[in-house]
RNA sequence: GCCCGGGUGGUGGAAUGGUAGACACGCAGGACUUAAAAUCCUGUGACCGUUGAGGUCGUAUGGGUUCGAGUCCCAUUCCGGGCACCA
């Protein structure tokens, strides 16, 4: 029997779906684990290659945690609300539901190619009505809960309801809007049933808000500031701008701590915690009230991070936007202020972020009192400053941050030294906290350490201050102005909003005509018909695409709930993921926002753990190696023409004068001859406009022209003869307008990269061509000419005939022409060469470029694995023989290394040590059982059907997946002696074979007596034998 | 600018502070074959020397710790990623 994967592997994937081999029950008396991979969208353009790479991983490590006796949850589905199918019904007019549908049944396909052992059954998709049930629910929860400070967790509002009456909200300590009212029991009662609702949401975790949003009019949809990049929409690239809007708002601001504090307690790559930890931006530091010389009742609030600074604070800063600014400015600036405001607020975040370096500003004429020292400190604005951070305005410090050093210097406003440490001031800030303060007043002498608290008991005592920790953190926006996502299951009345009746829900998404926003501006919801609660007007925004994400690992649990999210039992059986796999792109999106619901849902008490996943492994993403063409410009013709035509076949025909591409404005034509008058241009047939233009200048000029069209020259572009003979034919005749009269049969001209160097880089626009079509960077051309592109094209190969393309490693993506489709490979190498060769790449953690060279490595390894169990007619030959010692060495070897490797997730090696023992084996001419068994157990998980195919043929019923994973026993490494190598002064000299069991002394003695050790001392005096048992030996001289 | 990763043969990559380059690709030579493919065997870090003789150098660069450093420490440099007027 010869090795087929065409034949096993479907057999195998049939076998194992007719004996539910893959079903997983939520009650075992298995120790339980749980491996999640990320939440794939299903798009368009189905899996590549660098998809299944982390799946092939999970995959590995629950077929072997099952084989260690786990009760493995690994589960799959899709994340199936989206953009892009919007996009698409957009431009087509079908149904987001249809596309992702049709999406989902491809992925699945590609999926079970794979020969994954997901239990389909459990499938979830967030697009689902009986899953966004339970997002909408969870959405409910969220409205009616507050965070407490004080419990330091989420309680019910109805709570915060009955405090309010009782005793008012000044002494509730809760997460609120900054501009929450303080309302004393009386007003509370006093209030309208209405007020009350507004003032609530106040508090509410998930609450409807004006805020600053990052509108983005060509998506027609607000962006999170996650989904923003560079001033720009992270989709599509298009332009964001800040606009003030009415949106639906998450507090996870309320749990800004304890997000940060749950970092230390999860094993999560270092590098996703350090960019959530940024995220979050936690500073401590202090707010210090500045009172404003003659303006009455009005302070300024700053906050700073460096109190212990703030007798070197020479200057306020305000953001042009802060409330202040107005009322503050003197007549005398006003002009200045306003121009400066307007010059501010005209201006992008691109412009922003792409002029950090220019200082500009404007004094607003008033001075603010330094609470410590009295002193007067005027106060300007600055665009450096934002509004949207701290109180929009800050002391400036210009001897310790180079921010405010640059605008005192640019401004000519003083810089105080603080620090007796404190070096260059005249060159640049100095931020440091070494030495001891001057010119501090009632902190000088003191260090940073005794100085802070000192300041901040002060300030505190004063009432003007007081010690602050401050979040960059900001409130989630929840809205989307979009169609394809979770209804939001809320209505209004009186500009108040409801929440719908439990038992309403799925509040499911309506048809509507267009996908487009209503006439009015509202979002598609608004084309809904009858899309009203009992006459109230839903909200017409949806939710976000991290809505479902947050959440979905309990779904998988319980996917068919439709009484809870998830059961209780489910929920405690399962407990949290354990492992969970994919790209570090989700850092902050969908990795902080699930944390934060699942934090809420732990306060709930509906799940067990404030953390939802313990390990979290970041695959590296498999990059595409694109290929490129060269398609010729029409100043590549002039070049091809002088280069190839003219001068070579044609310098007899007289003095030439030519244009220097680039400046026809000096030179007419873009040949012309003195002999006989004849001038040529070189143009596209396409271009009639040009050709009369020319022939009329021609005509004017009194000279002849003949126009050769570059659809001409393609044609003839490898006999640059037959061009010239027409030339040549011109010069002689006496016509006064010559032109190329056959119609020409090619429209563009791709040059081969080998012969670019002979040419202007600026004749060529280089385009990505279909890898599918480039045979190590060989164009083949016969495969090209189906592509549109290649359609009317020639080609100007090099002198061995090819055509050659450059490459360059770049993101796989359908629009760079670089995916390599997984189908493409099982169908050529079997689906079990596919994991094992994804996995060979090298540690799952790293990218690296997508590159099938090495892949017959893979492919006849499993043919040699195959090969210890048939021999050439086919026969099998697999002995029932006791092994010998060699053998069982092989064995425990491979055990021992295997196991450790997919317990640290090095399944490369893995894939090696799988060589390692075939290699060996093969030289033993060993075909026993005992050997061969096992290994077919520990490469089930790697190549499961190659693996299930020998399971049988080794006369198993059932499936391999349920075979225990073999034990390794350090007895058949152990040997009777050891080759120890031999260091002198740590380089190494000689090797000794010694017993296993060999003391130090006998080994330095044996070691020492060897003639080529004592040729290295040469006679030179031993200072020292290091031994290390097992390991070697060391001399010192 | 700040914060993380990371630099090992022609290539992908191995290596609990203990024989650097496992395994694989590629390349070269050989066997089988009419031939090719497939398969199998041998060699393959560089340099000098040998042709079963060994030696020197070698993990980005420079220093250090150690009996011993790819691995630990310090500095430099290059590459990749993240953050960035965040007070």
């Amino acid at each position: 029997m010869e090795y087929s994967p065409r034949d096993i592997e479907p057999k195998w994937r049939a076998w194992w779906q007719e004996n539910q081999t893959y079903k997983v029950d939520n009650q075992s008396d298995k120790p339980k684990y749980y491996i999640l991979d990320m939440f794939p969208y299903p798009s368009g353009a189905g899996l590549h290659v660098g998809h299944p790479l982390g799946y092939i991983a999970t995959d590995i490590l629950t077929r072997y945690k099952r084989m260690r006796g786990f009760n493995v949850l690994h589960p799959m589905g899709y994340d199936s609300f989206g953009l892009p199918a919007e996009q698409y019904a957009i431009q087509t007019g079908i149904h987001p539901a249809e596309s992702t549908e049709r999406n989902i049944r491809r992925y699945r396909e590609q999926l079970d190619n794979i020969g994954f052992a997901y239990d389909w059954s459990r499938e979830v998709r967030t697009s689902d009505p009986a899953f966004y049930k339970w997002t909408q629910w969870i959405f409910m929860q969220l409205f009616n809960y507050y965070y407490d400070l004080d419990a330091d967790k989420a309680l019910p509002v109805s709570e915060l309801v009955k405090r309010l009456s009782r005793s008012g909200n000044t002494g509730i300590r809760a997460a609120c809007d900054d501009d929450t009212p303080v309302c004393s029991a009386g007003e509370w009662n006093a209030m309208s049933e209405r007020e009350q609702q507004l003032f609530l949401l106040h508090y509410r975790l998930t609450y409807p808000g004006e805020a600053y949003v990052n509108w983005c009019p060509a998506l027609g949809s607000v962006l999170s500031n996650d989904e923003v990049k560079d001033g720009v929409s992270e989709r599509g690239g298009h332009p964001v701008e800040r606009k003030l809007m009415n949106q639906w708002n998450m507090r996870i601001t309320a749990y800004a701590d304890r997000l940060l504090e749950g970092l230390d307690t999860i094993d999560w790559p270092e590098s996703i915690k350090e960019q959530q930890r940024n995220w979050i931006g936690r500073s401590v530091g202090a707010s210090v009230r500045f009172a404003v010389e003659g303006a009455g009742d009005h302070h300024i609030e700053v906050f700073t991070t460096r109190i212990d600074t703030i007798f070197g604070a020479t200057f306020l800063v305000l953001a042009p936007e802060h409330e202040l600014v107005r009322t503050l400015t003197t007549d005398a600036h006003r002009t200045d202020i306003e121009s400066y405001i307007k010059w501010a607020a005209s201006r992008s975040e691109v412009d922003r972020m792409s002029e950090t370096k220019k200082v500009t500003g404007a004094f607003t004429g008033a001075y603010a009192v330094n609470p410590f020292n009295g002193e007067r400190v005027p106060i300007w604005i600055s665009e450096y400053v934002l509004a949207g951070y701290g109180t929009g305005a800050i002391m400036a410090v210009p001897s310790g941050d180079q921010r405010d050093w640059n605008f005192a210097t640019h401004f000519k406003l003083p810089v105080i030294p603080i620090l007796d440490t404190q070096k260059d001031l005249d060159q640049a800030a100095d931020p440091t906290k070494e030495g001891r303060y001057v010119n501090s007043g009632m902190i000088n002498g003191m260090t940073y350490e005794e100085a802070v608290p000192a300041l901040i008991a002060w300030l505190e005592e004063k009432g003007i201050g007081k010690g602050k920790t401050q979040y960059k953190l900001r409130n989630a926006v929840f809205s989307r102005q979009r169609y394809w996502g979770e209804p939001v299951p809320v209505y209004w009345s009186d500009g108040v909003p409801y929440l719908i009746d439990e038992k309403d829900l799925p509040l499911v998404l309506p048809g509507i005509d267009k996908y487009l926003p209503t006439e009015t501006g509202e979002p598609p919801l608004g084309r809904a018909e009858g899309w009203n609660y009992h006459g109230h007007e839903y909200e017409l925004s949806t939710m976000p695409g991290w809505a479902g994400s947050s959440w979905y690992f309990y779904r998988y649990m319980d996917p068919h709930n439709d009484g809870a999210f998830c059961s209780e039992q489910a929920v405690s059986y399962w407990q949290q993921v354990d492992f969970y796999l994919g790209g570090a792109e989700h850092a902050v999106g969908h990795l902080l926002y699930s944390r934060f619901w699942n934090h809420f849902m732990y306060d709930l008490g509906l799940v067990p753990h404030r953390e939802y996943a313990m390990k979290l492994v970041n695959q590296g993403m498999i990059q595409g190696r694109s290929n490129f063409v060269f398609r010729a410009k029409e100043r590549f013709f002039e070049e091809y023409l002088m280069l190839k035509v003219l001068k070579p076949l044609l310098s007899d025909s007289g003095p030439l004068a030519t244009s220097e591409p680039g400046y026809e404005e000096e030179y007419k034509y873009d040949f012309a001859f003195e002999t006989n008058d004849l001038v040529i241009e070189v143009t596209s047939w396409q271009q009639e406009e040009k050709i009369t233009r020319v022939r009329q200048t021609a005509a004017a000029d009194g000279k002849r022209l003949m126009v050769l069209y570059t659809e001409e020259l393609i044609d003839h572009i490898n006999d640059p003869e037959k061009t010239a003979g027409k030339i040549r034919a011109a010069l002689q005749s006496r016509e006064g307008f010559i032109v190329t009269a056959q119609m020409p049969k090619c429209e563009q001209l791709y040059v081969s990269q080998s012969l670019l160097y002979k040419y202007d880089p600026e004749s060529f626009t280089k385009l990505h061509v279909d890898v599918n079509v480039v045979e190590a960077d060989v164009l083949n051309i016969e495969k090209a000419r189906a592509l549109p592109m290649f359609e009317k094209a020639n080609f100007k190969l090099d002198p061995k005939g090819q055509y050659t393309c450059s490459h360059e490693i770049e993101k796989m993506s359908k629009s760079k022409y670089n995916v390599v489709n997984p189908d493409d490979m099982v169908a050529e190498y079997g689906a079990d060469c596919f994991r094992m060769f994804e996995m060979f790449l090298g540690p799952i953690t790293d990218a690296k470029p997508w590159n099938t060279q090495g892949i017959s490595g893979v492919s006849s390894f499993l043919r040699r694995f195959w090969g210890l169990f048939f021999d050439e007619k086919g026969q099998q030959i697999v002995m029932d023989d006791a092994p010998v010692r060699e053998e069982l060495r092989a064995l425990h070897n491979c055990i021992k290394k295997v196991t450790e490797d997919i317990e640290r997730m090095s399944m490369n090696t893995c894939v090696s040590h799988f060589m390692i023992a075939t290699n060996e084996l093969r030289r033993l001419n060993s075909t026993k059982r005992a050997i061969l068994e096992p290994l077919v157990v520990m490469l089930a998980p790697f190549g499961p059907h190659i693996a299930e195919e020998l399971w049988h043929q080794l006369g198993h019923s059932g499936s391999v997946c349920d075979a225990a994973w073999p034990v390794y026993d350090e007895e058949y490494l152990k040997s009777d002696t050891i080759t120890y190598p031999i260091q002198i002064n740590g380089k190494l000299r000689a090797n000794i074979e010694l017993p296993a069991n060999v003391t130090a002394a006998d080994a330095e003695t044996a070691a020492l007596a060897l003639e080529q050790v004592q040729k290295w001392i040469d006679g030179k005096p031993v200072r020292k034998v290091v031994f290390v048992p097992g390991r070697m030996i060391n001399v010192v001289v």
